[in-house]
DNA sequence: ACTGTTTCAATACATTCGCATAGATATAAT
DNA sequence: ATTATATCTATGCGAATGTATTGAAACAGT
C-alpha cells in the first residue's frame, strides 16, 4: 500500500558509487548526492543511515564487484592470471580501471588521518583480499616451478599490492585509465622472469 | 615600529606542512591550523592568503625539501641512487618515509577532481622532477652500459614513479612508515638486474 | 611619555554542512 | 471512494566552515 520508491536501490547504489569514486567522501554533499544519484535526502538518511551509510553501501558494492569480477580468476589461476589483472587496471572498459583511480585506494587515503573504523574496516579487507588473491596464485606458480621456491610468496604479494595502489594513484593523476601502463608493463616484465616457462 | 610576529614563518610553514599531512587539506580547518602551527588566524590570511594560500607555501616547502634532499642525488648518480632513494620511501627517519604517506600523494588524490589548477600544478610538476631525476639516472647507468639499451629509459621511469606512489600509499594505508617494504624491495631487486656488473 | 605602525585576540558574518521535521503525495487493500 | 501506510518535497535547525572586522596590544623612534 506505501507509495512506490522513486528510485531503484541497486541503481542508486552504483550512482553514489560512482559519485564517491569521482569526488571523494569530504568533498561530495549530500545536496550533491541527491542530484547525482536520483535519490531524494529523505531515503538517503531512511534507507541508508545518511550518508555515511550510503557511502559505506558504495564501498561494499564496489569491493564486492572487484573482488568477484576482477580478482577471482586468480585464486584458480597463477602468473598469468596476474599479469592479467594487472592489465586490467590499465584497459578501458574495465572496471578496475578508471581515471578516477580506485574507490579503495581513494578513501584509505582520505580516511586514513580520520575518523570512522568501519572504513577504515571496509579498505582493509579489500587488501586482504587482494593479497590473498596474489598469494593463491603465486603459490598455485610455485607448485608449477616444482617448489623450487625462488620466491618468497607473502612478501612477493604484499609487494604487488602496493603496485596496484600505485597505479590507481597514477591514474587519479593523470585522470587517465591507461596512465599506470608503465608501472603494469615493468610488473608484469618481472612476474614473467618468475613464471615457469611454458 | 611594529609590534613583533608571534611566529616564526619558517617554523610555521613546516609546522602548517606537517599538519597538512597529516589530515589532508579538506579536513584540516582553519581553527585546527590554529592550534597546531602556533599562527594566529589574522596571520594565516594577511601573511598566507587564507587557508589556501598557507596549503600552497606547504607544497613549496614539502616539493622543495624533498627535491633537493632525496632526490638530488639521482641526477649525477645512477641505480645505486635509485634503490638508495627507494630504501628512503621505507627508511624511518627519511623525510620521505612516512606514517602519513606523501603530503603530494594525499594532495593529488584528495584535489583530483576538484578546483585549484595551481594545486595541481605544484603536483604535477613534482612528479615530473621525480620522473627527471631518474630519467636522468637510468641514462647515466646506460652509459656504463655501454650504449646497450636493454630498457626504455622514459617508460622505467615513468613506472618507478607510480611504483613511488604506491610505497606512499602503503605507508599511509598501514599508518606504518616502513609497510612499503615489500614493494621497494621488488623494485630494488628489479633495478639490481638492470644494474651494470660492479 | 607620546606617537605611529603593525600584529594580535575576539567577535561577527554569510555560507554550507548533515540531519531532522512535517505536510503533501502516491499507491494497495478494503 | 475511503483508508492506511510509506515515501516524497519543503523547510528549518544547530554546528562548523572560511573570511572579514575592530579595538586592544606591543614594539621603535622621537
Amino acid at each position: 500500500m506505501p507509495r512506490p520508491k522513486s528510485y531503484d536501490r541497486q541503481e542508486a547504489i552504483e550512482k553514489a558509487c560512482i559519485a564517491f569514486w569521482q569526488h571523494g567522501f569530504q568533498a561530495l554533499g549530500v545536496r550533491g548526492l541527491e542530484q547525482q544519484t536520483g535519490i531524494n535526502q529523505f531515503a538517503i538518511r531512511s534507507e541508508f543511515g545518511g550518508k555515511e551509510g550510503l557511502f559505506l553501501e558504495a564501498l561494499h558494492y564496489y569491493s564486492k564487484a572487484a573482488i568477484t569480477h576482477e580478482m577471482a580468476p586468480m585464486k584458480t589461476g597463477a602468473i598469468p592470471e596476474i599479469i592479467a589483472f594487472f592489465d586490467g587496471l590499465v584497459t578501458p572498459g574495465s572496471m578496475t580501471s578508471s581515471p578516477y583511480g580506485c574507490l579503495m585506494v581513494n578513501t584509505g587515503v582520505e580516511n586514513a588521518r580520520i575518523k570512522s573504523p568501519v572504513l577504515a574496516d571496509v579498505t582493509a579487507q579489500y587488501w586482504a583480499a587482494l593479497n590473498d588473491h596474489f598469494v593463491r596464485a603465486l603459490e598455485n606458480e610455485q607448485k608449477l616451478l616444482k617448489n623450487q621456491a625462488i620466491f618468497d610468496v607473502e612478501d612477493l604479494a604484499t609487494g604487488l599490492v602496493s603496485a596496484v595502489m600505485g597505479i590507481h594513484v597514477q591514474n587519479r593523476q593523470q585522470q587517465d585509465e591507461t596512465a599506470g601502463r608503465a608501472l603494469v608493463n615493468l610488473i608484469c616484465n618481472f612476474l614473467d622472469n618468475l613464471k615457469a616457462p611454458t
